[in-house]
DNA sequence: CAGTGAGCGAGCTTCCGCTTGACTT
């Protein structure tokens, strides 16, 4: 019997450790937080100076029990829990819970899992540190108060009412989208014309090659022709050659968003799936833990990533490198994102393998040396004016880190045009080239891009918002809750002018492209814009991008001691409470109305707004003496965009497409989407179909193709229909109009000769015993 | 599911941050 137990957070790190000190002791994980605010009324004591309510939630009620009884049978309790303030607070709950005097009860931390790391830890323990576990408390009640207030307020307050949520971070979160979607509707494109001049010279070879020069801007397509005028027969003469030696240094090793980033960028990974896949990652022993903010490699990784460098490229390709974390809110309880070992350059599973090729190449290039490139500019004289050309080409001297791994950057990050510079032929000052060609281009400035997942993880990083165990799930957030919607847009063509001066003649085309095409951007909903609104201007304080950095300043202040943790909170509460009560007295209820104008029919006014559904058009309003007409919006429209035509072309439906086997076809949209209605049967109708526009010639085959699809499926029919025993994947099941119900094992044998009354019997004793996920609640009083 | 949208009210929802499995209408 080990005489020593030592607890850490996570299950694959124990193993780890225990082989590292041996039989002396037993090493177990508590699964992260084990104790939480109970729910009731928030789980705080607002007038007992905010004391805490902690609860050990079900799920944890296990682990719990199993520490317990270790604990009591050990000599020695170690909390080995992260180095952070969430860490510090699970030492301390394990305290409470497993009966230990925090002023006593050892207390290590490391920030590498390797031998003399913890040797070292375990050498020099010290006890759990209150005044950070009062910062942790502050961090929980603060959010907390946030989430339990502002909720309701939106239930309150708003038509659509089903599980909407607000919170420090998701509310933020929702903010970013909702205001890049506005930048890019206001958005003016300034177009320009820029001069693009080919040349012919020869490279050393002897042979020719053309090259591209650049010219100035010009505002308009008048200026841009009298230049390309000034041009007709003159000569061209290298004025000017300067070469520059350039470096380029590889980026630091992987943290939880630049994974995600990365990931997203070269796998076209979502974050929530490459959280997965790393997991699985961690879990196999390939790499180190994958929700961290730290840039930092441990000295063993240092020198394994140096051998493999070394030997694989030779010491010319190697360069000791540590990084710094340039962000401030950064905790650093863990390493960066590595392999465990460089000798391991892949893993089996095709998934992993193309995720953990990147960690490795990533981590390699991080110790590597610098690319060298050099450039060259050669400026350009035009005899018959003052206007100078400018050739820009780049060389590799030595590729460098650019050997294993290249970064990529986002759209948002891009300068300008795409610079892909290429080489330039060998020139001489004095040189006379001859003209190929000539041209102006009229190109158009661009709104910022659509945030992605991960450039929205980006943005909230460099806010200070939101923790790397967060990420995904507050993404995963803002889209269950229908704040925020990830899709793909079609781009919208756009003519453009080209000149062209060649031969000393200047032609005119108009040309077309493609442009504002996106793929699996974050596109606010009509709820996540109204909420957003409403969110900012009752609670400003809250949803400034600066909130979170304020609050953590104060937290600092509570971990150094130099502020009591409840006083903070106090501080905080009392305005905040004021504005929720002011908001529910004072506020109307939501729906971000928007009168489009009035139906050229009837002459009444047409409305858009949020209604029970969603977003939705009416004609006329309820005071009117005719009820009002509504309809449903399309998916890809809006309560800010739409026109009075494009509302106007919603109340076509439900339309009547004509008779199909003597019952009439007709097609609507229902709560559930678009659906065919035929012969007293509805069948929904795919993506790929436009209600609106769907034909008799279409929607037939859609029927057959349904109905066969069903009978196939169907067992068995009770009451017209009303209820039916269908076979699904799993076996058969009963259906009610949109409900399901699952039959018992024993039951879906014999599912072809259920009679009326059991399968009555099953849905009532299904409906009287609702499938419970959450723990039920405790009642008060 | 050939539709809804007002207002009332019972009973429900909700936060962020730490961790993994259990779970498949």
């Amino acid at each position: 019997m080990a005489k020593n137990l030592l607890i850490v957070e996570s299950p694959a790190k124990a193993k780890t450790i225990e082989k590292i000190l041996g039989s002396d002791f037993e090493v177990k994980s508590c699964y992260g937080h084990i104790r939480d605010l109970e729910k009731d009324d928030m789980g705080i004591d607002i007038k007992n100076n905010y004391k805490p309510r902690y609860i050990v939630p079900e799920d944890k009620q296990k682990v719990v029990k199993e520490l317990k009884q270790l604990a009591k049978k050990s000599d020695e309790v170690w909390l080995a829990t992260d180095e952070d303030r969430e860490g510090e607070a699970i030492s301390w709950h394990l305290c409470e819970v497993l009966g230990l005097d925090p002023g006593s009860t050892k207390r290590i931390v490391f920030h590498e899992i390797t031998k003399p790391a913890i040797k070292q830890a375990v050498g020099r323990p010290r006890t759990v540190d209150m005044n950070l576990v009062n910062a942790q408390q502050a961090r929980r009640v603060l959010d907390r108060i946030v989430g339990f207030e502002l909720s309701p307020v939106l239930w309150r307050k708003m038509s659509m009412k089903n599980n909407l949520s607000a919170g420090r971070v998701q509310s933020v979160a929702v903010r970013l989208v909702a205001e890049r979607e506005r930048e890019i509707n206001a958005f003016k494109p300034q177009s320009s014309f820029k001069v693009e001049a080919m040349f012919t010279a020869n490279d050393v070879a002897g042979k020719p090659i053309s090259f591209k020069a650049e010219g100035s801007k010009y505002p308009d397509v008048a200026t841009a022709e009298q230049f390309l005028h000034q041009c007709i027969g003159a000569n061209y003469k290298v004025k000017d050659i300067q070469v520059k030696p350039t470096r380029r240094s590889p980026a630091a090793p992987f943290t939880t968003s630049t994974l995600q980033q990365e990931a997203s960028r070269k796998l076209g990974y979502s974050v929530s799936r490459t959280m997965l896949v790393a997991q699985k990652l961690y879990e196999n022993g390939h790499i180190t833990y994958m929700r961290t903010d730290s840039v930092n490699l441990s000295e063993t990784a240092m020198d394994d990533v140096r051998n493999t460098v070394q030997a694989s490229y030779g010491n010319r390709y190697y360069q000791s490198r540590k990084y710094k974390n340039k962000n401030e809110s950064a905790q650093e309880a863990h390493e960066a994102i590595r392999p465990t070992y460089m000798s391991n350059t892949t893993v089996p599973d095709a998934d992993a393998k193309r995720l953990y090729e990147l960690i490795w190449k990533r981590t390699m290039a991080s110790q590597m040396a610098d690319a060298e490139l050099e450039k060259t500019v050669a400026k350009i004289e035009v005899s018959t004016n003052k206007a100078e050309l400018a050739a820009t080409g780049e060389v590799l001297k030595f590729d460098g880190f650019i050997k294993v791994y290249r970064e990529d950057v986002d759209d948002e990050d891009k300068e300008g045009e795409e610079t892909a510079e290429g080489m330039l032929p060998p020139l001489t000052v004095g040189q006379q080239l001859p003209l190929k060609e000539m041209k102006a281009i009229e190109r158009n400035t661009r709104p910022l891009p659509r945030y992605t997942e991960a450039s929205l993880v980006k943005k909230l990083e460099e806010l200070g918002i939101g923790r790397p165990s967060t990420y995904a799930p507050t993404i995963s957030t803002i889209l269950k809750r229908g704040y925020v919607e990830k899709r793909d847009k079609e781009g919208t063509p756009r003519h453009y002018k080209v000149l062209t001066l060649s031969k000393d003649h200047i032609t005119k085309k108009t040309e077309t492209e493609n442009i504002g095409a996106e793929k699996a951007k974050l596109f606010p909903t009509d709820l996540g814009l109204v909420v957003t609104d409403f969110l900012k201007q009752y609670f400003d304080d809250i949803m400034d991008y600066g909130f979170t950095a304020r609050i953590e300043g104060d937290f600092d202040e509570v971990a150094r001691g130099k502020l009591r943790w409840n006083k903070m909170i106090d501080e905080f509460y009392n305005p905040f409470k004021k504005d929720v009560e002011k908001t529910i007295e004072t506020a109307e209820r939501i729906k971000g109305e928007r009168e489009l104008g009035l139906d050229p029919e009837s002459g009444k006014p047409v409305i858009a707004r949020m209604g029970r559904y969603g977003p939705m058009v009416q004609i006329g309003t309820a005071e009117g003496e005719e009820k009002p007409r509504f309809a449903k919006l399309k998916s890809t429209q809006s309560i800010e965009t739409i026109t009075v035509d494009e509302a106007m072309e919603l109340f076509r439906l439900p339309r009547v497409l004509g008779a199909f086997e003597g019952s009439d076809v007709a097609v609507s949209i229902g709560r559930f989407g678009p659906y065919i209605a035929h012969d007293k049967k509805f069948y929904s109708l795919g993506k790929e179909f436009d209600p609106y526009s769907i034909t008799l010639e279409e929607a037939a085959p859609i029927i057959e193709e349904k109905r066969k699809a069903k009978d196939e499926r169907t067992i068995k029919v009770f009451e017209k229909e009303k209820i039916q025993i269908l076979r699904g994947p799993y076996g058969p099941y009963i259906k009610v109009g949109l409900r399901n119900y699952k039959l018992s094992k024993e039951q879906q044998e014999r599912a072809a000769d259920l009679a009326i009354e059991e399968v009555k019997k099953i849905i009532e004793e299904a409906k009287a015993n609702p499938p419970k996920k959450a723990p039920a609640r405790k009642k008060k009083g």
